[in-house]
DNA sequence: CTACCTATGGGCGAATCGGC
DNA sequence: GCCGATTCGCCCATAGGTAG
């Protein structure tokens, strides 16, 4: 990562204000996390420079601030941000309530309620929606070292048959103290904490700055519902990426207009540091709420699939096989075999049952030593018509493997190994072979010519 | 020099079975 | 009854993907 000065440098060249920084400053080879102490003097010097500037300019009343009846400028009113005080500073705060009839995709914020009780699978106790506490931060970067600064901080959470969205932000790294006061207030009254990828970047990140910033170590120990980790369970494959945005995108319903990434919200609180104009922020400020809203809707729906059932009510079936097995594995995990069953008939009925799906089964079953169930599924997986590209002898294999040791048909056994065998050689002749595929071919030589000779000695035995 | 979780692959011993 | 081959289960190391 760069230094503040560096990129802020770099934004003012970028954005062509200045004529005598034409010369637009490398961005390579300065990928080294600036110490804490001169980030945040740096940031301090800068930004109060530039804010006093500002307010000179509106108004010019600079000390309204510290008497404590300072009047924000109406480019941030605009976009329903308010000035917050408390005994520590002062910090910006937006609050957006929804009502609970608000649709968000497929899903009504008021099925909250009901879906948070299928939640209890995640840690074994009763949730109500009125402990969740929904958290996403917009940051200057990827770390999670100290030197990341989450400068909006956004919670939601369930309340009185309201959804209530907050979303602090600061203006220079002087507010931080306060916004931390102001959530540590906020955080401890919830029993559970929902993010995504929040395991890994949000939580620790949350928790860094309020060390630093003297709150301690213990500010709060939530119960965690971090939904990366289910996503991935249940779309690794039939999404192309488990994004937020993209599982929203594809399994929540949810379109974004003239969304701001993500990975432009650490340069778009740069640019605002630069020259004091918030109106950027606005589009931060609506990725941040929509995070939010969708990472409710993915609370929904797992709650629903963990204690409802899918393809009744809100719930939707999923339409891929894939998934649909994939779904049923994940509650199978979560200890809710029943479901899991009843998604897996569902799954075994479909007609365009692909590859990836059947032998998700038949491996289950294998591994339970439902050999009757598996093998069906691998017999369905070999009548499946090839796919062009990548091919998978797998069923082949476990075929030739069951009917080799489990039922001492050698010749039905040949018959599959050769199959696998003449698969792997009339497909890999693009590119050069790996080391793992050249073994794979040996290996299944191998197996051709040991069932060979099983079965020559069984008929010479046989014969003499 | 992210950190976390999950899936994957390799290695190794146990168990099984056929061949002799 | 022993030996070698094969498969399986378990453990550990590694890879990949996601957060802004």
């Amino acid at each position: 990562m760069s230094s503040l000065r560096e990129r802020m440098n770099r934004l003012r060249s970028s954005t062509g204000g200045t004529p005598e920084s034409a010369v637009q400053q490398p961005s390579r080879g300065s990928d080294i996390e600036t110490p804490l102490e001169s980030y945040n003097e740096t940031n301090k010097e800068t930004n109060i420079e530039a804010y006093e500037l500002h307010d000179s300019h509106t108004d010019g009343t600079v000390s309204e601030a510290e008497a404590g009846t300072e009047q924000l400028p109406e480019s941030w009113l605009a976009m329903g941000v308010k000035l917050q005080t408390n005994e520590v500073g002062t910090f910006l705060l937006r609050e957006v309530k929804y009502s609970a009839d608000h649709q968000h995709g497929i899903h009504r914020l008021s099925e909250l309620e009901e879906a948070s009780k299928g939640l209890s699978a995640f840690h074994g106790e009763q949730i109500g929606a009125e402990h969740l506490l929904i958290l996403d931060l917009e940051t200057t970067g990827l770390g999670v070292g100290t030197g990341n600064v989450p400068f909006m901080v956004g919670i939601a959470y369930w309340q009185g048959q309201q959804f209530i969205v907050e979303q602090a932000l600061i203006r220079h790294p002087a507010e931080e103290r306060a916004m931390l006061a102001y959530l540590k207030e906020k955080l401890t009254a919830y029993a559970y904490l929902v993010t995504y990828n929040g395991r890994t970047f949000d939580w620790p990140v949350m928790l860094n700055r309020f060390i630093l910033n003297g709150f301690g170590s213990k500010v709060w120990a939530p119960l965690h519902l971090d939904f990366l980790h289910p996503a991935r369970s249940v779309w690794r494959n039939t999404l192309t990426s488990c994004r937020l945005s993209h599982v929203e995108e594809e399994r929540l319903g949810i379109e974004r207009v003239d969304d701001v990434p993500g990975s432009l919200a650490p340069q778009l609180y740069f640019q605002y540091l630069a020259d004091q104009n918030p109106e950027p922020l606005a589009g931060v400020f609506r990725h941040n709420e929509i995070d939010m809203l969708s990472l409710a809707s993915l609370a929904i729906r797992f709650g629903h699939l963990l204690g409802g059932e899918a393809g009744c009510g809100p719930l939707p079936m999923p339409e891929e096989p894939e998934e649909i097995v994939r779904t049923g594995l994940w509650l199978e995990k979560m200890g809710q075999a029943e479901k899991a069953e009843r998604l897996f008939a569902v799954a075994e009925q479909q007609q365009g049952m692909t590859l990836n799906a059947l032998l998700l089964l038949a491996a289950r079953d294998k591994k339970a030593g439902n050999w009757r169930r598996a093998v069906l599924l691998w017999q369905k997986a070999v009548m499946l018509p090839l796919k062009f590209g990548a091919s998978d002898d797998s069923a082949f294999i476990e075929l030739a493997m069951y009917y080799e040791h489990k039922l001492k048909d050698y010749e039905s056994a040949l018959l599959y190994a050769d199959e696998a065998l003449q698969m792997a050689l009339s497909h890999p002749l693009r590119g050069r072979q790996t080391a793992k595929q050249r073994a794979e071919l040996a290996e299944l030589r191998k197996r051709s010519l040991r069932l060979q000779g099983k079965i020559g000695r069984k008929l010479g035995s046989h014969g003499t």
